[in-house]
RNA sequence: GGCGAGUUGGCGGAGUGGUUACGCAGCGGAUUGCAAAUCCGUGUACACCGGUUCGAUUCCGGUACUCGCCUCCA
């Protein structure tokens, strides 16, 4: 299988080879540790999740290295300790939690390296000094800068010159640098602030030496594919390219970048000021599955912005009910990978590959691929079970006559299902006098009161179904039948 | 102001220099006491203005609008 992506680095889509198919290389930056993470956040860690499943479904699941780092030491974080006054440990400790626990409920593999950026500050510094004894940085009033006009390539990623650059900066520029554009790999820390002993003082690193540094230490020198948003662009891929080439002269960084456009909500950009700011676990506790949250997401390019809508999440709803239903009793089959893969193989087209799960729900005889290929977009439990929210418990009865159904999702109780489960036969049984008198004022008002208690009612010759939906209140199932 | 991405029917989303994917929703019909489900049928859309062409949604130029970055926000 022929895997193409597109480079950001050529602007173009190519052939992807692997600098050592035994060990497919990948970085994505993550988050810094702050808060909670927002669903913007969530796109490009449910796209580069599919991109890591991909990987280990072409290259073997043991021949795939994916990091994602966790940026815990930064003045945002510094920010909320000072004014919750809590400790900034127990801040980035709890917000890592979070992050894991809502990405996970979004279906997203954990990473095989998550490293903290506070882990790796003997690297960073060792990779600022290389970078001074190359004549790549300066010392300046305790700051070290990246000296843009050392490297003749900075700027090529984003497709902007540092005389353009220059021109539209509306930033400060701080005296001590030599170029309005130098940047910092390491910043003073005055008392009561995180910092480290350095050549250069008691300080932190900047940002951008984070993931250069991160990258270096678990990928090496030169590795396959850096992802992130294409807001991340520039500055900072930008400067980590920078750092990595002058810092390895011999190596050539990330060969492939992969950027994801952003997210928009009702199509606007997601902002507090505008009211439509929300993060992933509102969504969860508004009983949102994550796999519906993933699947919109999904359902976009990651190359094209995507708008997250009400529609969209009903939609996406709508269809994985109906999926999770058809496969919930069959085995899947492997040869579901051939319905999905030339799709996500070609620069990772997820809305292809789940428009043609759709043909294969529309066949009886494919369920079994379709679960297969649902196991690889990451829809199922890590384990292959469906999920939760989507597990249908069923009761079903029959007195030789009469077959009745009752079908849920979530947890309902055993005495509310017996009393489903009674009131269907009543329904049957009033039903069958119903087709002899062809009176059927009593079978309309049954299924009236079911459906104001929120159950769904089907009926034909092979018998009587009860579904209670997401409406079900059990205590109006009293007044059924009086 | 600079750089970049985008604009296809109600929504989502392919694609092509001429024969008008597809999915969802909608509508019509079949069927079912009704409903649901299912099945059948149904939609000439391609931001705007010019140009090239026998012919452009598809090629070229321009305009408008949306979004992002240029400010350590994915």
């Amino acid at each position: 299988m022929d895997l193409t992506f597109h480079n950001t680095r050529t602007r173009t889509k190519e052939p992807f080879v692997p600098i050592d198919p035994k060990n497919v290389r990948m970085y994505v930056c993550g988050p810094t540790v702050y808060d909670r993470a927002h669903l913007g956040n969530a796109r490009p860690v449910v796209v580069f999740d599919v991109l890591y499943r991909l990987l280990r479904h072409v290259y073997g699941a043991e021949h795939v290295t994916y990091v994602r780092n966790f940026t815990d030491v930064d003045d945002k974080i510094n920010a909320r300790a000072q004014e919750s006054g809590r400790e900034i440990g127990a801040i980035t400790e709890e917000t890592i939690g979070w992050y894991l626990e809502d990405m996970g409920a979004l279906g997203a593999l954990e990473p095989g390296h998550a490293p903290r950026a506070t882990g790796y500050i003997a690297e960073m510094v060792a990779m600022i000094e290389d970078l001074i004894a190359k004549g790549h940085a300066y010392e300046a009033e305790g700051h070290v800068l990246f000296a843009v006009e050392s490297y003749a390539q900075y700027g090529k990623l984003s497709g902007r010159s540092v005389d353009d650059m220059i021109a539209g900066a509306r930033v400060e520029v701080a005296p001590y640098k030599k170029n309005p554009m130098d940047f910092v790999l390491w910043k003073p820390s005055e008392e009561g602030l995180p910092g480290w002993d350095s050549p250069w003082g008691r300080g932190r690193p900047g940002w951008h030496i984070e993931c250069s540094a991160m990258a270096g230490a678990l990928l090496g020198e030169s590795f396959d594919i850096h992802g992130g948003g294409n807001d991340l662009m520039f500055p900072h891929h930008e400067n980590e390219i920078a750092q990595s080439a002058c810092a390895h002269p011999e190596g050539h960084f990330a060969n492939v970048w992969l950027h994801n456009e952003m997210l928009q909500v009702e199509g606007k950009k997601m902002s507090k000021s505008l009211g439509n700011f929300f993060t992933v676990r509102d969504l969860l506790d508004e009983g949102i599955p994550g796999e519906v949250v993933r699947f919109v997401l999904l359902s976009a390019h990651y190359r094209k912005p995507m708008d997250w809508t009400a529609q969209k999440r009903r939609e996406a709803e709508a269809t994985l009910r109906d999926w999770f239903a058809k496969v919930a009793d069959v085995d899947s089959d492997a040869q579901g990978a051939w319905a999905v893969l030339p799709y996500l193989s070609n620069d990772l087209d997820t809305w292809g590959a789940l428009d043609q799960m759709r043909h294969l729900a529309s066949d009886k005889n494919r369920w079994p691929e379709l679960r297969y290929a649902m196991e690889m977009m990451g829809f199922l439990e890590p384990a292959g079970e469906i999920p939760k929210e989507f597990r249908q418990a069923e009761e079903s009865k029959s007195d030789g006559h009469h077959r009745v159904r009752v079908s849920w999702s979530g947890e309902i109780g055993e005495d509310t299902a017996d009393a489903l489960m009674k009131i269907g036969f009543e329904l049957s049984h009033a039903r069958e006098r119903a087709m002899q008198t062809k009176d059927f004022s009593e079978v309309d008002r049954l299924k009236a009161q079911l459906k104001e208690a929120g159950v769904e009612v089907r009926m034909s010759k092979a018998g009587v179904e009860l579904l209670p939906g997401a409406e079900f209140d059990a205590g109006k199932l009293s007044e059924v039948g009086s």
